[in-house]
DNA sequence: TGGATCTTTTTCTAGACAGCATGTC
DNA sequence: CTAGAAAAAGATCCA
């Protein structure tokens, strides 16, 4: 189909398409047209990564704005919604006004309400929606990409609950579900009402094989020599003969050498991987190579003073690297440009490379299609859709000739099995995971609070719209976990279930055979609802925080009854008792409050750990908030302990360990760090707002505790590190340059700051405006020679910072 | 005695969304 | 109930 032909389109748009080189749609674009996209139809398009599924979509969004309405693009990750605008900013030329939103960032420049396309993450509309974001019912077209993930057990059901209810919200609603080939796209399409654009087609071809003993064995029944070299692996033998020159018959060059990405099962098997195949990599760099490679190297030095970084930094020295979810997001960065621009020639990641940005690679290796899984007791084989969104990033469009992917097989069987399980292989078909519990307690509740649903059938009825109801006959269970949510959702003080009565009966039309029925979210229940919590993390967070205002009231008075049950109570008898005083909650204890919801994502006791730990109890439980579970409740004991661990991490950051001291103590990468501070931040956010709601003492001691993480410094730097372009080492600087806090920053002597940040006159300026100070110019100022700058580990400093030195502080290891 | 190399035992395991109000070194 | 790569520890050999 020419672009001319597009019905529903802006006039610009052929043009525009022709200038980027697009003459034609390619097979299952035309297809979507034909079904309708442009002219507001409902389409599942399940068609191979890179065969043109953005185009699809932008045809949907453009069409929908032309039509004078309004698109929302979801996305499964942050990292591709700043993708995806990069790439819609194109239209910005013609008018178009494209919006972000997800939890971290939100495009500036005007309220989304009015931008013509908005990208966000499927939490991110789930809050918006559940914070009745009025622009949502401008929406015309929604987008949702990669919308196989319904399958996925933990992030699923949002996307489902979420496009339920957008379309709820306006029935007129054209949705656009972008996915994977899949098996069942039709079950999708049924619940979905739309059109359904079904192909396999790619515009590179894509070959899949096995590699066993000397040669690659490839899906055509062909063979291919691809010996393995003495001491070398398999995987070694195969990026090596991608790094080889392809000549044709003729011996004209075909293809110059090329990149391998190589996916393997775990952090580690990754990085030794990439460590190794930087040998098999360097003789075929070339000097230039080998000096811009060095540059990006000293890059990645640069982002991060740890092991991790180090290791890094050296496997790019040598035209390798890894790639996981322990690297920083700087890390990360790097690496996939270096890989784009094909300066790094090997990289071996985990998943996180798969589901994440475009990074295409001439031949993509699936070395390990197991994996480590706790939960099934074992190593378990990774799923048909997994390895095939792996196997398809191999193919760059426009660059390579064709696409390989390769499963490296180690015994005949093996071979065999390979060749049955997954290239020949149709994926598996996706099936809702709604109906697990927790999912639904989420979901219900938010479901209750935002007003779409105020009975229990009225709720059924909402349920009735997502694909869990359309895949399953069995109505039994759906109501059955329905029915232990909202109980336990009532016993929580989060919803209130009335309906015994006569009016409330008579009003429901079920006259009388369900006397419960009536649905109301409680004040509290719409606070856990709006700031995007698990119900079960804020039931722990209310029980700890509760918990922690009987005791300490209780020890401010003599007696006490004890037994608080409601908050009223609990507050009564304290204004007898006298305020708790908020001093005597420790930031371990709230870092370990928040570590413990499910919310967090807990780090992994290794061996050895476990003592450790329980040492550690032993020693802090009375800074810990609630009851320390009983050592022979086995599961319960040991996530308190990891917990722990998790809190101590977080303890250990806002007491100003060095970064890299933590990461070798918890055994985790840089990116970890920031994950776990990030998640703490936003939980202990979520915990003030539940303390001022339930009405302890404890939020101005939530709040500090929550500045300390975020800004990773001990208490006496929290109002210094407030001020804008001040983090965690400057404060320290300016601190020990007796400077203490904000005020005295305005009014401090400008030599003695230009000192403390070690001579960084424009630093110093960009500090002291926005500190407030009246005339910030450093113009003409030399740094005070009398003050000493910190450049050393805090934790060879002593209370009163001052230098202990070595000796002295290593007696603190026995 | 030291070290290089080979062999056995032990260890350890993927990923990453969200509030709110604005910005690290 | 299930695996397997890599690191650590142990064993062997030779100068």
């Amino acid at each position: 189909m020419d672009v001319a032909d597009l019905p529903g389109v802006p006039d610009w748009l052929p043009d525009h398409l022709r200038d980027d080189g697009i003459e034609e749609l390619y097979p299952p674009q035309a297809e979507a047209v034909d079904a309708g996209v442009t002219q507001g139809q409902n389409i599942v398009a399940a068609i191979p990564t890179a065969s043109g599924k953005t185009l699809v979509a932008e045809l949907a969004m453009l069409s929908a704005v032309a039509r004078g309405g309004k698109a929302l693009y979801i996305v499964p990750l942050r990292a591709l919604a700043s993708e995806k605008q990069a790439e819609f900013e194109q239209f910005e030329q013609y008018g178009l006004e494209i919006g972000v939103s997800t939890g971290n960032y939100e495009s500036d420049g005007g309220w989304l309400g009015d931008k013509d396309i908005v990208v966000a993450t499927s939490e991110k509309v789930d809050s918006l929606v559940r914070n009745d974001a009025p622009w949502l019912e401008e929406l015309t077209c929604v987008v949702s990409d990669e919308v196989h993930l319904v399958d996925d057990g933990q992030r699923g059901p949002t996307l489902e609950v979420t496009l339920a209810k957008l379309r709820r919200l306006n029935p007129d609603l054209q949705t656009v579900a972008l996915s994977a080939t899949i098996g069942n796209a039709d079950e999708l399409a049924t619940w979905l009402d739309a059109e359904l654009v079904d192909s396999d087609w790619r515009p590179i071809e894509l070959q899949k094989g096995v590699h066993y003993g000397q040669a690659l064995h490839v899906e055509d029944g062909s063979q291919r020599r691809l010996a393995v070299q003495n001491n070398e692996k398999p995987t070694a033998a195969v990026v090596r003969d991608t790094l080889q020159d392809d000549y044709d018959e003729d011996g004209n060059l075909v293809e110059a050498g090329g990149s391998s990405l190589v996916f393997v099962n775990s952090r580690r098997n990754a990085e030794a991987a990439a460590g190794r195949l930087g040998s098999t990599v360097r003789p075929h760099l070339t000097s230039e190579e080998e000096a811009e490679l060095a540059d990006v190297a000293a890059e990645i030095r640069g982002v991060s003073d740890t092991e991790t970084s180090d290791d890094l930094a050296d496997a790019v020295e040598q035209g390798a690297a890894f790639h996981h979810a322990g690297l920083a997001r700087g890390h990360r960065e790097l690496v996939e440009d270096a890989f784009r621009d094909r300066l790094v020639k090997v990289v071996c990641a985990t998943p996180t490379l798969a589901a994440g940005v475009n990074t295409p690679s001439r031949r993509v290796v699936v070395r390990d299609w197991r994996r480590y899984d706790g939960t099934a007791g074992g190593m378990q084989p990774l799923s048909v859709l997994e390895v095939h969104q792996m196997m398809g990033r191999a193919g760059r469009p426009g660059m390579d000739p064709y696409g390989e992917a390769v499963l490296v097989a180690n015994s005949h069987d093996e071979l065999d099995e390979l060749f049955e399980r997954y290239v020949w292989a149709d994926p598996e078909p996706v099936r809702s995971k709604l109906a697990a519990e927790p999912a639904m307690r989420t979901h219900i509740l938010a479901t209750v609070a935002s007003g779409f649903a105020r009975s229990r059938s009225g709720l059924l009825e909402f349920l009735e719209e997502t694909l869990y109801a359309s895949q399953t006959d069995e109505t039994g269970r759906l109501e059955r976990v329905v029915d232990d949510m909202l109980t336990y959702l009532e016993r929580n003080e989060f919803l209130e279930i009335d309906g015994g009565d006569g009016e409330a009966r008579s009003a429901s039309k079920s006259s009388g055979d369900e006397p419960r029925d009536e649905l109301d979210a409680t004040s509290l229940g719409h606070t856990v609802s709006s700031l995007y919590l698990d119900p079960m993390s804020a039931a722990e967070i209310i029980d700890g925080l509760r918990d922690w205002q009987r005791s300490a009231a209780e020890s401010t008075t003599a007696d006490s009854d004890g037994g608080f049950t409601t908050a009223s109570e609990l507050a009564d008898e304290q204004a007898a008792a006298g305020e708790a005083d908020p001093d005597d909650i420790s930031a371990l204890g709230l870092y370990h409050l928040v570590s413990r919801t499910p919310d967090m994502y807990q780090l992994y006791l290794r061996s050895g750990d476990r003592e450790e730990y329980e040492m550690e109890l032993y020693e802090r439980e009375d800074e810990l908030l609630g009851p320390t579970p009983s050592e022979f409740e086995d599961d319960r004991f040991e996530d308190w302990l990891s917990a722990l661990k998790t809190a101590r991490l977080l303890e250990d950051w806002a007491d100003e360990v060095e970064e890299d001291t933590i990461t070798e103590r918890y055994g985790v990468g840089p990116g970890d760090i920031r994950g776990k501070v990030e998640t703490a931040e936003w939980l202990l956010g979520a915990a003030e707002s539940l303390a001022s709601e339930i009405d302890t003492d404890a939020a101005r001691a939530v709040s500090e505790a929550r500045i300390r993480v975020e800004h990773g410094v001990r208490e006496e730097l929290v109002d210094l590190a407030g001020v804008r372009g001040v983090g965690r080492k400057r404060a320290r600087r300016l601190f020990e340059a007796g400077i203490g806090d904000r005020a005295e920053l305005r009014d401090a002597a400008k030599p003695v700051v230009l000192a403390a940040l070690r001579g960084r006159r424009k630093t110093a300026e960009n500090v002291l405006e926005n500190a407030g100070h009246r005339d910030p110019s450093m113009e003409g100022v030399e740094p005070d020679s009398d003050v000493d700058v910190l450049d050393d580990d805090p934790r060879d400093r002593d209370e009163d910072g001052v230098e202990t030195g070595e000796d002295q502080s290593s007696l603190g290891d026995f």
